[in-house]
DNA sequence: TAAAAACATCGAAATATTTAGATATTTAAA
DNA sequence: TTTAAATATCTAAATATTTCGATGTTTTTA
């Protein structure tokens, strides 16, 4: 006898495509997401923002883009923010786009 | 002895995946692409048209679009344009996306 | 409790994108 | 060979995005 625990797979409609489309469509969103995904644990938002020479309020339009489209996730811990990437979002995003390739 | 075929993997670049998501950030050409890929063969640049209430240059330029960040392949029939899904593109870009999630 | 740190929001300028209409180009059909 | 069909290009207007500086909010620290 089998027992199946089924989680449920993230199913984006077009809407969630085209708004995680226009969050990568940017060099500066597109390097916070490399930048973020290459660490093991979370990024801090004044982290990131040392890294581009940006405004602080350009920076935190540009991650809350990216929260936005569901590719990050912030987490407040004090005066700090902490982001980590979507995982569920990434993969039904790249599902997405695999299937357009069928 | 084994004789190994070995096709390139494609890896795109940053500026390329860029190219890629700013291209599929826009509602008309998602569908434009959603459309292709749900036909076996190809699609015509003027049935693509007929599917929307755009002007033909509107049109062209989106095709254009896509086609300049090769989700698109283009190819001339006397006076009608064939396109087709470049899948190799599809499937790294969503390789780069499914590795963000790591 | 006053100051500082981390972040968000607002307003405005600079820049980019979307769209349509007019016109040009290429190829097929009459 | 004239006309029509399919597509591309150009220009300009409308709209959206990016960016910054100024200022506001919340939380920590002195």
């Amino acid at each position: 006898m089998f027992f199946y625990i089924c989680s449920m797979i993230t199913e984006l409609n077009s809407k969630q495509v085209e708004k995680i489309s226009k969050a990568l469509g940017d060099p500066y969103r597109l390097q916070i997401m490399d930048m973020i995904s290459k660490r093991k644990d979370f990024m801090q938002c004044c982290e990131v923002s040392e890294c581009f020479n940006l405004a602080q309020s350009t920076m935190s339009h540009h991650l809350k883009q990216l929260v936005e489209a569901e590719l990050l996730v912030a987490e407040k811990e004090g005066r700090n923010l902490k982001f980590t990437i979507n995982r569920e979002i990434c993969e039904a995003y790249s599902r997405y786009i695999a299937r357009l390739g069928f």
